[in-house]
RNA sequence: GCGGACGUGGUGGAAUUGGUAGACACGCCAGACUUAGGAUCUGGUGCCGCAAGGUGUGGAGGUUCAAGUCCUCUCGUCCGCACCA
């Protein structure tokens, strides 16, 4: 028989629909394991990169659903969002219809692939079942006083006319269309991920074994936790009287070396900027630098040159009581700290710059145990202070704890940690989202809508050009009644950012659909199953998603919901799939499309060519003949497999009997089943286990005893079946009615040898290969590697002998 | 600048605790079978060398009986963050 691959995986596509194989139990007594890769926006096909996603989480799904676990391995659609909208601006089609046709299309991609998904738990994230119960917890969020509203300059993105979060803004610019941004100051909605920066940051170290530590590197990077000293700066009494203003705050992680300050510098926000400027302390050519200074997108400032303006006021050292000039400067940002920063050039390159330009005073009082003052740059390692009254001597971190107590014991400062993280924005000025639930009452200001009343869902009648916000002009639709008072009132017209959406999803899938109507997921279920046991999804997700989910899961923990306080146990971070040595694009044409593949080798040939090509952490190249080279082990896979005899029982070897071939056959078939625990398990290097099958087929080839074949063919197609389902289920049921998709124990015989390869080496390089026998002594040893290399050993003597039991012998001559 | 990852044949990649570098595959070469082959099977294939042998994991040192693996320095590539005080 030939394989022909369209034909079985047809036939079993729909046994595996029929049958409704994949579902999870509902026996909560089960051993688990939720295996989830990320769920894909609909964007109206699959591409490679869906394909490494799914096959690696299906690979590992079905390893532990063959080994007696109780499997929940699910699908959704992240379906609200930009895209939908471009649609419907370039192609009058609606964003539902286009969505939801979407997701019919790819679903049917999906099953092509063969994957082993949960069937009754798939939903999207537009449905409006899903977003009522997002809507609630918004509002929960709302009155634990998780949820606020702020005016203050946002993102702004021309183009998609709609505000865009801090880490949506790539290089200045919208991360989706690339649009340079603008500073645009109006209200949205913030979720106060901030009360839980310590937590966010503590837990990471929880992750450290299952969490690839690139991630958490990014995440603590990015939650920017630092401690130092807060102070205020007095300024002097005619500074005072001139801007009407005491003192300011700043914030420093290097107290030890405040004796070196020689300015202050404030933002160009700063209160003390503004006052300078109203009260007219700085002449009307200052006034207008710090204006431009202003002007200038915070984002932009960076690449600036350093630029300053002195305010002509002046502060007084808390430490010394000298007098420090305080200047405007282009590289204070107001969002962090207090927005003003005791400078000290000496030992701050920041600071330094700027003092060179204009020519400030450079005082260093820290200094390196050995060795001198670096030159023209500034020293910023620790040193020993020196020059700083009550403090001299003293190192590094001793000199920072010393200081900092010193200002707590007078009164004049504390220890502060700060968060670089802000809170998130999550309000958009956007059509195809979840609605905020809010309503805005002329009486009761902005209130919750009633739960009661949830889902608050989209009109479908709604006009889509591209400018402005379509539920903004729909005048029907807004128009509401006040929850409170029952009076005329507006319903809020942003929608949720889609981050939400992902942040909850994973929980959604806990409880079986039945209950959907009722609940967003019971405490039972998502006690169950959560957390999830291996996620899997690409790196770029490595900040936002990642850490908005791990935020949520701590939020709606501490509403009661559930009971972790962590969503992800371990974490697989893919790579990237790469043609000649780009990103498959569209614009570079140099898609593969899966579809097509599918079409010319079937799935299982494409599934295991993306498992075998590499690693999955690592980028994968695609290799059109690499493919052909899969394909052809699937044909040579079957046909071996059809000169196998039909058995039901794992057959009963005398391994003593056996041949020298057949041993060894035996033993690489139970090394890929070694193998196949560590890959399924630990390490995930499918390309490993892989090529210990492809060895262990190549051996038993070499021998015709047809025990051994059935037993090697029972454990091969065991092995195979996560990564190549279709062919070892039909095999598999053929030969073995299926009853080798189970547990295999190792037999450790196999590995038992009578005579073993030994290497040579004199003075480490390898000269000669030895057989001795298994238990041969290592004086024996030593005899026979001593004259398998007389070459080497002549007119020298052995002066050290080296056996490693098993492996080499190593002689050190002279 | 800070943080992280990586560097092995013509190619993708193996080598889990230091122990025969290059498993497995792609490609290539030779042969067999064939009317034919882009099918299948067999053998070969790091580099230099006719050979003996030498040499080889980005580079330079070091530790060790033994280093792709450990240490120091260095070069290069990729990713993330970035005037965060």
């Amino acid at each position: 028989m030939k394989y022909n691959p369209h034909q079985i995986e047809k036939k079993w596509q729909k046994f595996w629909e029929e049958n409704c194989s994949f579902e999870p139990a509902d026996d909560k007594s089960a051993p688990k394991k939720y295996v989830l890769s990320m769920f894909p926006y609909p964007s109206g096909r699959i591409h490679m990169g869906h394909v490494r996603n799914y096959a690696i989480g299906d690979a590992i799904a079905r390893y532990w659903r063959k080994n007696g676990h109780n499997v929940l391995h699910p699908i959704g659609w992240d379906a609200f969002g930009m895209p939908a909208e471009n649609a419907a601006i370039k192609n009058g089609v609606h964003p539902k219809k286009w969505t939801y046709e979407n997701i019919a299309y790819m679903r049917k991609e999906l099953a092509a692939l063969g994957l082993s998904f949960s069937k009754d738990r798939e939903f999207a994230t537009c449905d409006p079942l899903y977003t009522k119960y997002e809507q609630a917890f918004f509002i929960d969020m709302w009155e634990r006083g998780l949820v606020y509203r702020k005016k203050g300059y946002l993102n702004w993105c021309p183009h998609d006319q709609t505000v865009l979060a801090n880490e949506q803004v790539i290089d200045g610019c919208c991360w989706r269309c690339d649009t340079p941004i603008v500073q645009k100051e109006m209200y949205q909605y913030y979720i106060k991920i901030t009360e839980y920066a310590d937590e966010l940051l503590e837990d990471l170290g929880r992750l450290e074994e299952g969490w690839p530590a690139q991630v958490i590197a990014m995440q603590r990077n990015w939650i920017g936790k630092s401690v130092g000293l807060e102070f205020s700066f007095r300024l002097d009494k005619q500074s005072a009287r001139m801007c009407g203003i005491e003192s300011f705050e700043v914030f420093t992680t290097r107290p030890d070396t405040i004796c070196g300050v020689s300015y202050a510098a404030v933002a160009p926000e700063h209160p003390i900027a503004k006052a300078a400027i109203e009260r007219g302390v700085v002449d009307s050519a200052a006034a207008e630098k710090i204006a431009q200074m202003q002007r200038m997108p915070v984002r932009e400032r960076n690449m600036a040159e350093k630029e300053g303006v002195p305010l002509g006021l002046y502060a007084v050292h808390p430490v010394t009581g000298e007098r420090v000039p305080v200047w405007v400067a282009n590289f204070v940002l107001m969002e962090y700290g207090s927005g003003a920063v005791m400078a000290v050039p000496a030992h701050d390159s920041r600071d330094y710059d700027f003092a060179k330009r204009y020519d400030l005073p450079i005082k260093p009082v820290v200094f390196p145990e050995d060795g001198e003052l670096p030159e023209g740059e500034a020293f910023v390692e620790d040193g020993v202070v020196k020059g700083c009254d009550g403090f001299d001597g003293l190192f590094g971190q001793e000199a920072r704890d010393a200081i900092i107590s010193w200002f707590e014991e007078k009164g004049l400062g504390k220890k502060v940690i700060n968060f670089r993280l802000k809170d998130w924005g999550v309000s958009r000025q956007r059509y195809w989202g979840a609605p905020i639930p809010m309503i805005h009452c002329r009486e009761c200001g902005v209130v919750p809508e009633r739960k009661e009343n949830l889902p608050v869902t989209l009109p479908d009648d709604v006009e889509i050009t591209g400018e402005g916000n379509p539920l903004d002009r729909h005048a029907s639709w807004k128009d509401t009644v006040c929850p409170e008072c029952g009076g005329s009132a507006e319903r809020e017209t942003d929608t949720l950012d889609t981050f939400v959406q992902s942040s909850w999803y994973f929980l959604r899938y806990t409880t079986p659909r039945r209950l959907w109507e009722e609940t967003a997921f019971t405490k039972e279920d998502a006690g169950y199953w959560m957390p999830v046991d291996q996620y899997i999804g690409g790196i770029e997700h490595a900040i936002l998603h990642l850490l908005y989910a791990r935020f949520f899961t701590k939020v709606l923990r501490d509403l009661g919901y559930v009971n972790v306080d962590e969503p992800f146990k371990r974490l697989l971070t893919q790579g990237m799939v790469l043609k000649d040595g780009a990103k498959m694009s569209k614009s570079k044409g140099n898609v593969v499309d899966p579809d097509a593949l599918i079409e010319k080798y079937g799935a299982d040939t494409a599934r295991l060519f993306i498992l075998f090509a590499a690693p999955p952490t690592q980028e994968l190249e695609w290799n059109d003949s690499a493919v052909e080279g899969a394909h052809r082990f699937l044909r040579k896979l079957y046909d071996r497999a059809g000169r196998v005899d039909e058995c039901t029982r794992l057959p009963e070897i005398d391994h003593s009997a056996l041949q020298k071939s057949e041993k060894e056959a035996r033993r690489k078939v139970y090394e890929a089943l070694k193998k196949g625990e560590d890959v399924y398990r630990e390490r995930f290097t499918f390309n490993t286990l892989i090529a210990a099958v492809m060895e262990a087929l190549n051996a038993l080839d070499k021998q015709q005893n047809p025990q051994v074949w059935q037993e090697g063919m029972w454990i091969l197609l065991n092995l195979l079946e996560p990564i190549v389902p279709h062919i070892c289920w039909d095999l598999s049921e053929t030969l073995f009615k299926r009853n080798n998709f189970g547990f295999i124990d190792i037999v450790e015989e196999v590995f038992e040898v009578d005579t073993i390869q030994m290497a040579v080496s004199v003075n480490g390089k390898p000269r000669a290969q030895i057989e001795v026998s298994a238990d041969a002594a290592k004086e024996e040893i030593l005899e026979i590697a001593k004259s398998s290399v007389p070459k080497w050993l002549e007119g020298k003597s052995v002066v050290k002998e080296i056996v490693v039991p098993g492996r080499l012998v190593n002689l050190v001559v002279k």
